[in-house]
DNA sequence: CCTCAAAAGTGATCTAGGTCACCCGACCTC
DNA sequence: GAGGTCGGGTGACCTAGATCACTTTTGAGG
């Protein structure tokens, strides 16, 4: 039953950080819509208008953009508990600039940015919940910066499948190269 | 009068997302305590504790890190209105890896971590507030990765200079190097 | 005005990773 | 079973930027 396993997920994700009555939980979950797509489906292409953003539920997200040599760089491989978007087009309300694919299938669970600033003004746990939630994320994208001012790719590769061990079989190489930003045939040759 | 001018800056960037009455501002603001550095100074070094962040009112302060061969990587340049600390450090409660300390002579409001989670937890517009800065850092951060990955140096130099004019003349171009993660013969032989 | 240190420039050389061209094998689908 | 596409590997080159060694400029403190 896809969609209680999806109301359990966000639940353990949000008991991180804060504490929600089961009837506060049931408000904040019914604002999500569950969504399913196929492998290689699209969920935001650049230019679109951005009012939303994912909850991964199941599967894998990729999110990159692709510059004007039509390279791709990822940013951001969702896994299941992980949340996803253009975020700078989403809080801005610009348009896209970054794209959300699907590397498998997937289920997502959807929330617009008006329904996720109603529900942070009206439950003030889960303005916690989501000030908690960017932080993780501001702290993850700037080690990662770090990383790749520091480190070789050698290096920065080997970090990558240290904290994800499960993208060495679910991600083909060529997308593992588009997030560490070499090429594929760079990467290919490290095994020496 | 330093403080006023601290007062009122503070109240400036808080006012851009919520709404304190002046009561709930003055109890906000007395949980910071204003300090003066002088230029050269450190505020934070790696190996401490970490327990505050910094607002800071005048002056520039730099964030980096000292890698094994000990070159400086610097992850931000906060100018006034700008917020600084090891947020790593700060939030998991370990040691600081980062360093921050004054390019020029500062003044900053300190504030403690426990004292932020008090305030968030006592007034939801100053959560909103937390919650608002660090989306705007994540956001901006992401951006920077990108243009690492995709632009040559002299791009990310005019970029940079572009964003924040007021750097070329404050701020040393060795620093800047380390900003762009290059080395500084290579800044200097950029204007060919 | 002199001194000393830090900031900045520059030439010569080296290297990680990019680029291009090509190959192979595993799948599809007709 | 022929053709197509996708993931992946590899050889031969090229280039942005690093590194090292040295010089010049700047500017603050005595």
């Amino acid at each position: 039953m896809p969609t209680m396993d999806a109301k359990q997920a966000l639940k353990t994700t949000i008991s991180k950080t804060s504490t929600l009555t089961d009837e506060q939980f049931d408000y904040f979950f019914s604002h999500f819509k569950p969504l399913s797509y196929k492998k290689g489906q699209a969920i935001i292409s650049a230019g679109d208008l951005v009012d939303r953003e994912y909850f991964v539920v199941s599967g894998c997200i990729k999110s990159f953009f692709i510059n004007e040599d039509l390279k791709m760089f990822i940013l951001q491989f969702a896994m299941p508990g992980w949340w996803s978007s253009d975020y700078n087009a989403l809080y801005n309300h610009t348009k896209a600039t970054i794209n959300l694919d699907c590397i498998t299938d997937a289920e997502v669970l959807c929330l617009t940015s008006d329904d996720r600033e109603k529900l942070c003004s009206e439950l003030h746990p889960v303005e916690r919940f989501f000030r908690w939630r960017t932080n993780n994320g501001y702290v993850a994208t700037q080690k990662r910066l770090m990383s790749f001012m520091n480190n070789n790719v050698k290096y920065r590769y080997e970090e990558l499948l240290n904290l994800y061990p499960e993208l060495y079989n679910m991600v083909p190489k060529n997308l593992i190269a588009a997030y560490l930003g070499v090429s594929r045939e760079t990467l290919s040759r490290l095994r020496d």
